[in-house]
DNA sequence: GGTGATGAATTTTTT
DNA sequence: ATTCATCACC
């Protein structure tokens, strides 16, 4: 094989270059060294990134495996593998690409010992995060309610984006927590050692400490390595900073590819500082501009551009297009929430006379609770829609769950697994009993299974506690026997039955149980997929399950945080007031700082769009259940005129709104006199959500259902699982 | 150890 | 409003 990479290149087998604009093929080309590639919203990034690749193997100059390129998720590595494939054909298989968490895992597994870990560690979730960071609170007595564990976990995994180890964590810093929490960080890293256990922050910390202690380990990858590439270099921490430092070492063939004005991460420890230090960290290093944007209007483009030039931490570009003018961004004033909602409802349902799909469309939220006014008009209007994002599959409560079950067949010494279940289901093991095993297990230096199962030997359980718990150890032995006979979809299968957990949700009578082991379901049928056990459950550690594909005659629903990197022909940007966006959290916190980092999600907002952009804004919200009186967010103020038209109220430009502005716009006839949400069956909408007896309808809790009799906006509905309920027709939905 | 009441918090999210 | 967690009590 290695003679067909090698393989003479003819111009033929670089002829994608063709299709490239200059910048583009002078970024793909570019020699060897330093490179940073600046490429705007829109600008054939990930086109470049696949043709950079192609040309580095098509030239011989490398072949597959010496080459190592990282993204940010599994979704984008998935993405760039198939491009690159069709450019290159098979040998993108030894492409070494994947997240940086991915690669650390595959560097970490043969080195573990290094670092004090057994091959097999477990990777930590935020749950089992969470779980330990409370215990360590309780261990040292700390108050809960003053010393939350999830400021813990936040602080450890901040100071884990920075790569400090404890001793490592400044001054400063240390006064966190009234001075605990450095102690806690260092008592937290010991569990995990104990637990071979490793949180997302280790696997970059522990990759760059081992290059850093183990110089053979280093340079078994410097050298392997002979180019690396970044997507999103934006959005990288320090850690993942020094991880491609420590590879590009030497040979400097470091290639990144970002745009610092989509940096929206900082909240998670990216420092847009990397990408706008490049030069001075790489004094060699080439920097190409890709400018002409491929997606939106010069209208879309110019406002973008306008508003993100009120920040000042930047690089600058200045992106330009040649496609028709277009339509100006829309801003669009509403009464309130329920108004707005309603506004985008009928643009749609517009849009969608003229023929456009629904699957070119989505709703830009900032923050995940704003989803709910726009699901609920949607159902009412009739137009399917799908959120993007919320709770996960993976982050299920049975799956989990499920999950801490496998674990601990697959990692005896998986405590946190074994805390998780082994109440679940109900076995009479409460708090006391768990202290208990907790105790032994640290006085003997044994595993908590073990412990428990001494216990038990010894008679140290009483009555019921007893028995349940010879029977979960047991099953746990016969389980653990049977991982090697049989397939991880049939174990699961067979622990989930033995354990008594299907039944535990059998027997439950609340009305998302059905869903619950629906969900459990499709777990095992996952499990089908996956040879080993380990192999499942690093899958499930490191990859969250990808939404569906866009395949869908459906709305998009989601977060500008996940809408980035994805474009739609019209896009929504609802909720553009003070407060909410700009966030009055993010500023609070971050001041300055956050504020360009909330322009900057702005900016991602607005750039998603290719054809159509609205954005929306409400006199009036209703907060945590309070009406508060809204004002128009600065953003909007910072849009070029000349890009924006703008609908709706009269008068919003700069000044707050005040109830008698409101009202007196020509074009506002059909606005609600007041913040009372309209109800459903006053407006047109309603006629065509209109339900009758004997009609078939979903509801997200309750499930599907027939309608028993219909009043005005509320219906009645036996649930298949689930019982009678009257509903407001707004929650529902019909079923073919 | 389970149940009901009271009180506090409440972005963004991948890995 | 709603959720979540803890506390008090059975």
């Amino acid at each position: 094989m290695t003679q067909q990479n090698l393989a003479h290149t003819t111009p033929a087998q670089l002829s994608f270059l063709d299709t490239l604009n200059p910048a583009q093929r002078q970024a793909a080309t570019a020699g060897d060294g330093a490179l940073l590639i600046l490429a705007g919203a829109g600008t054939g990034k990930t086109r470049v990134l696949t043709a950079r690749l192609a040309f580095l193997i098509g030239t011989g100059k490398a072949r597959a495996h010496e080459i190592l390129s990282v993204t940010f998720t599994n979704k984008a590595a998935k993405e760039m593998r198939e491009r690159v494939s069709h450019l290159i054909g098979g040998v993108a298989e030894n492409l070494w690409m994947g997240t940086f968490h991915s690669i650390s895992v595959r560097i970490l597994r043969r080195y573990a010992e290094r670092i004090g870990l057994q091959s097999n560690f477990t990777i930590l979730d935020t749950d089992d995060q969470l779980r330990l960071c409370k215990q360590l609170l309780q261990a040292e007595n700390l108050d809960e309610k003053k010393y939350p564990p999830r400021v813990l976990a936040g602080i450890i995994s901040r100071w884990k984006d920075k790569a400090w180890l404890p001793s490592q964590v400044p001054a400063i810093e240390s006064a966190q927590m009234d001075g605990y929490a450095p102690k806690l960080y260092k008592a937290y890293q010991a569990r995990l050692q104990t637990l071979n256990a490793v949180d997302f922050g280790d696997l970059l910390l522990h990759t760059v400490t081992l290059f850093l202690n183990h110089a053979d380990a280093l340079q078994h990858y410097q050298q392997q390595f002979r180019y690396v590439l970044v997507d999103e270099y934006q959005d990288t921490n320090v850690a993942q900073y020094l991880w491609l430092r420590l590879l590009a070492q030497g040979h400097g063939n470091l290639c990144c590819v970002g745009d610092d004005d989509q940096s929206i991460y900082g909240w998670r420890g990216a420092e847009v500082e990397n990408i706008l230090r490049f030069s001075t960290d790489f004094p060699t290093a080439v920097t190409i501009r890709l400018e002409q944007n491929y997606r939106s209007t010069p209208h879309i483009l110019g406002a973008a551009s306008g508003l993100i030039s009120y920040n000042e931490g930047r690089l600058g570009k200045t992106l330009w297009t040649e496609t028709d003018t277009g339509e100006p961004v829309h801003v669009v004033s509403c009464w309130d929430g329920a108004d707005e909602a309603r506004r985008v409802g009928e643009e749609i349902e517009q849009l969608q006379r003229k023929q456009h799909t629904l699957k070119d469309m989505a709703i830009l939220v900032r923050a995940g609770y704003q989803t709910r006014e726009f699901e609920e008009r949607l159902l009412t209007i009739g137009v399917p829609y799908r959120v993007i994002g919320g709770l996960r599959f993976y982050e299920r409560q049975e799956i989990k769950d499920a999950l801490a079950y496998l674990r601990l067949i697959y990692q005896p010494r998986d405590a946190l697994a074994f805390e998780r279940i082994i109440n679940v289901p109900k076995r009479g093991v409460g708090t006391a009993a768990l202290q208990s095993i907790y105790q032994f297990a640290n006085f003997q230096e044994i595993s908590l299974v073990e412990a428990a199962a001494l216990m038990v030997d010894k008679g140290e359980f009483r009555g019921a506690v007893k028995s349940t718990m010879r029977v979960f150890l047991e099953g746990l032995q016969r389980w653990r026997k049977q991982a090697t006979e049989l397939s991880p979809s049939e174990l699961a299968g067979i622990v989930l039955d033995e354990s008594g957990y299907t039944r535990m949700w059998k027997e439950d009578k609340s009305p998302d149980a059905a869903g619950r082991l629906e969900n459990l379901k499709e777990l095992v049928a996952a499990l089908e997929q996956f040879d080993t056990l380990g192999g499942f459950l690093e899958h499930v550690s490191l990859v969250t399950d990808t939404a569906n594909t866009d395949t869908d005659e459906m709305v998009s629903i989601m977060t500008l945080h996940s809408a980035k990197g994805l474009e739609f022909p019209t896009v929504f940007l609802p909720g553009w007031e003070e407060g909410v966006f700009p966030s009055k959290r993010s500023l609070d916190e971050k001041g300055t700082d956050g504020l360009e980092e909330e322009r900057r999600l702005a900016y991602v907002g607005i750039t998603r769009a290719r054809e159509r952009a609205y954005i929306f804004h409400v006199n009036n919200r209703r907060i945590y259940n309070q009406w508060q009186s809204m004002s128009p967010s600065r953003f909007i103020n910072e849009l070029p005129a000349e890009h924006v038209a703008q609908e709706g109220l009269a008068g919003v430009q700069q000044r707050r709104f005040d109830g008698s502005s409101w009202g007196n716009s020509a074009s506002d006839t059909r606005r609600v006199a007041s913040p009372k949400p309209q109800l459903a069956w006053q407006d047109e909408g309603f006629k065509k959500s209109a339900f009758e007896k004997g009609e078939r309808v979903y509801h997200a809790s309750f499930g599907y259902g027939d309608v028993l009799d219909c009043q005005r906006d509320r219906v009645r509905v036996a649930f298949d699982e689930g019982g009678e309920h009257i509903i407001m027709v707004s929650f529902i939905k019909k079923v073919a």
